[in-house]
DNA sequence: GTATGATGTATACATACAGCAGACAGAGGA
DNA sequence: TCCTCTGTCTGCTGTATGTATACATCATAC
């Protein structure tokens, strides 16, 4: 596939996978139309089993990235996610900051690796 | 206790006492020296069983925050994390990033959140 | 139309993790 | 010493993760 599992990344398989594709739609590398690899497809080239990979479609799909269908395969469908609460947005991006606080940067540093990290997500995607 | 536990969120309830403390920690709420509750006190005050938050407490002294002593209590030990593999470190960032790009903020946005998250972070605890 | 091979889905199982209850053990003061 | 505070361990239940295998649906060639 399109993607690289990590045995050290503590979340679960399939939110990986999940997380990834999020990831490359983000990035605009897949676009609306384009098919998803199979199941099977996906699952042998991750090593994994093809229901590992189904749970990330159908996440994907609740999320509103993706449209699966029963027999053909699945789609992107859409750039822009389901609304999702606040504290669901924010949560993560809190976490994240403290931990890069706590292990030393400087606010100016953190803020920088904020601004590379959004330069790569919007080289392709459109920023809107 | 000092936090608040939430229903919705679906990180464990360990997990979710440990990233709150860091955060206090990383607000300079919780100094080095300083006691935590006990487990059974915290455990109590949150309504969550006392091995829940032994078990978060333990995961904070693994990361260097916290020095836990049989018999005697839990002592905030020191500010600074325990160094952590670069991956581990901006993961959780660049998941959070995405996921707010695909919900359709802008990058200017994004960014200001992260400065007036940072702020919030380093109103006591002193930036280094 | 229908046979065939592709696709996703459901079921059943093994294992690991999260959380709880209760018993155990160290620390420290009266 | 003894009492009561502290954290730790053991065993249990329910849930989540991941797999193997069987099933249902779709697209297409004929």
């Amino acid at each position: 596939m399109f993607l690289t599992l990590h045995e050290d990344d503590k979340r679960p398989i399939y939110q990986q996978i999940t997380d990834g594709i999020k990831d490359l739609i983000a990035r605009g590398e897949l676009r609306e139309g384009m098919t998803l690899p199979s199941v099977r497809q996906g699952a042998g080239d991750l090593g994994v089993n093809l229901n590992t990979v189904a749970v990330a479609y159908r996440q994907l799909q609740d999320e509103g990235f993706v449209t699966v269908r029963h027999g053909a395969g699945a789609v992107i469908s859409s750039r822009n996610a389901r609304p999702v609460e606040q504290a669901e947005l924010y949560k993560p991006l809190q976490t994240a900051l403290t931990q890069l606080v706590l292990s030393g940067l400087t606010g100016h540093e953190i803020v920088e690796t904020v601004r590379e990290q959004l330069a790569q997500l919007q080289q392709k995607g459109g920023t809107r």
